[in-house]
DNA sequence: AAAACTGTTCTATATACTCTATAACAATTA
DNA sequence: TAATTGTTATAGAGTATATAGAACAGTTTT
């Protein structure tokens, strides 16, 4: 799995991090039950300091994503939640991008399209 | 239309405005060619600093979506960017929010039902 | 023409967030 | 036993958020 952090972008970089390992689950590049990382090892790796991997973790366990055994390590859970839970934390999400989406311009097939082609890209096991 | 903030959200006022403003353009409740309030007036409605609604109004123009017209006022502006650019520029912020939902264990079908679900939310002309 | 209002700009303050840096602890692992 | 683990604590620098007040020049209204 590639990871790339952006110091200067306006995205912190703990939520880079989590995006990314979410994506290279989302891509089958690491499987529920693997771990991940220790936060050292990482840290030292990307170039960044202990405690912003280990945020990075957090929001991660608090998305229900992973799972930290204190001690051991950050293990890949299978998904828990709800399909209801799940739903409602990705609709608030959603909806401000949906919303500007069509203030710009996009039609509804188009915003459709756009889902899918990213969701294709993310099912590439590479 | 209808603002409601929370001052005790992690999203910045600002942000939440912005937000909300974009739903109103999307709801039909203004139209393009149309004013909004001016920044102190919105301010003293919202029972917020006039610097705040400012801002919201500049990241407003920045996405292209409203007309500052410096000692006039701020209006909404017809779609006015190229599909490629607002498309690329939405697919970054949706494909974190995807994977998340993919890895939350919600499937393509479920994904795109949950996308027509707010499009179909954000077409009701209150 | 005068008054009110507009977005803009400037300074200032308080609070919170981000990131880094050390250090130490207790439990797990090699 | 030694190394590594996540955790916790403190500290500092830099940035972001939000408020507040003031002043300016152009626009709009009266």
């Amino acid at each position: 799995m590639i990871i790339k952090i952006e110091p200067q972008s306006d995205i912190p970089i703990y939520t880079q991090l989590t995006n990314q390992i979410i994506e290279g689950i989302a891509k089958g590049e690491i499987q529920a039950g693997e771990s991940l990382p220790s936060v050292r090892s990482f840290a030292a790796d990307l170039g960044v300091n202990m405690h912003t991997v280990n945020k990075s973790y957090h929001q991660l366990e608090a998305k229900g994503i992973i799972k930290i055994i204190p001690k051991s390590g950050a293990v890949i859970s299978s998904p828990t939640q709800s399909i209801d839970t799940v739903s409602q934390r990705m609709s608030g999400a959603l909806r401000s991008i949906i919303a500007e989406a069509l203030v710009s311009g996009l039609e509804r097939e188009q915003i459709q399209e756009l889902v899918s082609s990213i969701m294709n890209d993310l099912n590439k096991k590479e």
